[in-house]
DNA sequence: GAGTTTGAAACT
DNA sequence: CAGTTTCAAACTC
């Protein structure tokens, strides 16, 4: 029915100085999960202070990782994260930003190491709000004085360090645990926040197996809802039939294991792993594409594109207005893939600047906001922008730069009127890219430096 | 909050 | 592959 909406790039906002906290580059996807960044930092084994993040680009690892990860076969250690051949050159102090879909194809492989080990490298180099996903051992044999370690940095979670902890695989899974709800959603890898002991709240899928972190500090920690921006919060599914291993249920589609659900039954968590590995492989037998995003697919490439619809919708009373229609609750404007009838999701439809829109938490209305009014027909212009361009994903960018322009603010220790100065500038260059990608010119960040 | 509607997923 | 049933969420009252 139209086409896909956009790919916008979220530029270099200049040529970087380890002074400056802006992010370098974002790719926003029309995926629907919240961007995960992944640090890769070279350490020293002497090296006891964290070094300041000093760049973050996107590299869309395509191509391995769920080849990796169906040859992982540890249970119950922590993992490492080797550079196979296909990863780029080991780079020091380089941040990666991915969406979770790039874990699903990434050029990292997995092995186990001595829990220990990652202890210490987590403890050297932990700051607040980021987690330490592995070790990361070049391949170079010649390196071997040195080795790095990749981060896991959750845009919207911030996480102390007491509630680090490792990594263990189970089957094709990758649990890495925390605590409360972390959002991250991909088909073979969970990320799992781990109860906090101490908390007299129990969940309903801990492990005892688990690794702790057994470095429980100080906890300041307040409910994980206090860090997540609504949009990324887990909705409880309310599943009484499924045992919330088909793909009725969300948190079953969406990857993730149930936790904190209103559900009967459930087997959707870690003390039914194995159950739930096999609900997961007969899934992806009858649908190789379950797990992913409905309607919008990675094409099998290491650069970035515009992703191509996977299925459309097959809405007949709903006008593609509703919640019903995936089309419509992943704010795309329907396809000619879709084989709805009496369709209103059209690409005109669809308005730029309506991104409140998202599966939890939020407004149930589909009333129209006054932003609705405006038109949003014909070529883009000064006024008008092509639609599509604020999706969530887009938005899911943009605030993934502010979080972590926050966050480098945080670390470099400026004051609130400094940091203030800096995210508002940040969110000055990005609106300023998005639109630039939305009209269709080459981007530019020379307005900011 | 209960009942209805809806469309995807599962099943036959 | 098409038709039917099941399911859970969206929606309405």
């Amino acid at each position: 029915m139209s086409g896909n909406p956009p790919s916008i790039v979220l530029l270099p906002s200049s040529s970087s100085t380890s002074s400056n906290p802006s992010i370098q580059t974002i790719t926003a996807h029309p995926i629907v999960r919240p961007p995960i960044i992944l640090h890769q930092q070279t350490l020293q084994p002497s090296s006891s202070s964290s070094i300041p993040f000093k760049n973050v680009i996107v590299k869309p690892y395509r191509d391995s990782i769920q080849q990796a990860l169906t040859t992982t076969n540890v249970d119950v250690k922590p993992i490492i994260l080797q550079q196979s051949d296909n990863v780029e050159p080991h780079q020091p102090n380089k941040r990666i930003a991915l969406d979770s879909s790039d874990f699903n194809s990434s050029n990292i492989t997995f092995s186990a190491v001595p829990k220990s080990e990652v202890m210490t490298v987590l403890q050297q180099t932990q700051p607040l709000n980021t987690v330490s996903l592995a070790t990361m051992v070049p391949q170079s044999s010649s390196n071997s004085a040195s080795f790095s370690t990749l981060r896991l940095v959750t845009p919207s979670t911030f996480i102390n360090p007491s509630e680090m902890s490792t990594i263990q695989t189970s089957g094709q899974q990758i649990l890495l645990q925390q605590r409360g709800n972390l959002v991250i959603t991909q088909p073979l890898v969970t990320l799992q926040v781990q109860q906090d002991p101490n908390s007299a709240q129990k969940e309903n899928n801990s492990n005892p197996n688990l690794f702790s972190t057994e470095q429980s500090t100080t906890n300041t920690r307040t409910t994980n809802a206090d860090y997540l921006p609504i949009q990324y919060q887990r909705k409880p599914c309310n599943c009484t039939k499924s045992m919330c291993l088909k793909l009725y249920c969300d948190c079953f589609a969406n990857g993730l294991n149930c936790q904190n659900c209103a559900c009967l039954n459930c087997h959707n968590d870690t003390r039914h792993e194995e159950e739930r590995a096999k609900a997961i492989a007969a899934t992806l037998e009858r649908n190789p594409n379950a797990f992913k995003s409905k309607m919008y697919k990675f094409a099998n490439t290491t650069i970035p594109q515009p992703d191509r619809p996977l299925k459309g919708c097959n809405c007949k009373k709903s006008s593609c207005h509703k919640r019903y229609c995936e089309c419509y609750e992943s704010r795309v404007p329907c396809t000619n893939l879709c084989k709805c009838i009496g369709c209103k999701n059209t690409e005109q439809s669809v308005h730029p600047l309506n991104v409140g829109f998202y599966r939890s938490g939020q407004p149930k209305t589909t009333s129209q906001t006054p932003l609705d009014q405006i038109p949003r027909t014909g070529p883009p212009t000064e006024t008008t922008i092509p639609n599509n361009v604020f999706n969530m994903e887009v938005t899911e960018a943009l605030a993934t730069c502010l979080l972590v322009t926050g966050q480098q603010c945080e670390m470099n220790q400026m004051s609130d009127l400094e940091s203030k100065q800096a995210i508002l500038k940040e969110f000055q260059r990005c609106m300023y890219q998005i639109v630039q990608s939305a009209l269709g010119r080459p981007p530019t960040s020379s307005l900011f430096d």
